[in-house]
DNA sequence: TGACAAACCTCGAATATCGATGTATCATGT
DNA sequence: ACATGATACATCGATATTCGAGGTTTGTCA
């Protein structure tokens, strides 16, 4: 991202399995819905993406499988999992409460 | 804080500086109104707040002077500078885009 | 042929939080 | 008198996370 790298730290996990929730998608194509899907406002790195989706397939939240795209160009498509929709739910959860305790601390009026 | 610890990575500074915008307060105080302005979502740890309220000293951000409490208990107040009241002012701003960003991802309806 | 985008990947440096630990004072209960 | 726990300061190592730099392959376009 280019914030202070730590704001955006562990929401990761969240902005991925978001963009996942949708559709199926593959790595390059998450970083192009995040730019796209937040105006702009990420560009979530190559070197912190890939590592993140390993980690997510280690924990059983997403599965991948590979296909061929136009002649030869692999992409490795990744799915979330059953657990990966009920870890999706907890982290907006999480993110909610955080976003509303920190809205609330610097004075930031709140609309329900 | 009792969340996924990393989701509030790098938020710290602007939750400090936002208490201490209101008035100058020491440690332990900034602790406790973090916890009562969250409604008991916050609860900083010693661990965390101390090294940043050193950072922020040394970036002149916030200075400190000592102060005796009832009887023989020492605190270390700090007070905002005006330094300290710019970088508020950028950390609000980089606050709400990402937060705002994020809840574009995340599909969460947004109410200027 | 050369350059660049698409697409995957890994690794080390830098940064940040937390838990553990330590010190000291004061209030409370037994 | 003594133990416990809250107040209040502080440091340090373990852990987690992002990023930049580097590397590989294939396709496209000039």
């Amino acid at each position: 991202m280019n914030f202070d790298k730590s704001l955006m730290s562990g929401s990761t996990r969240l902005l991925v399995l978001s963009v996942l929730e949708k559709k199926d998608e593959y790595g390059w194509g998450i970083i192009l819905q995040l730019k796209e899907r937040s105006d702009d406002t990420f560009d979530m790195r190559e070197g912190t993406l890939y590592p993140v989706l390993h980690a997510l397939e280690t924990d059983g939240m997403i599965s991948s499988y590979e296909q061929e795209a136009s002649a030869g160009r692999r992409r490795k498509y990744y799915h979330i999992t059953d657990k990966g929709i009920r870890e999706l739910a907890r982290q907006k959860e999480q993110w909610e409460a955080f976003s509303g305790g920190v809205d609330r601390v610097i004075g930031r009026e709140a609309f329900a």
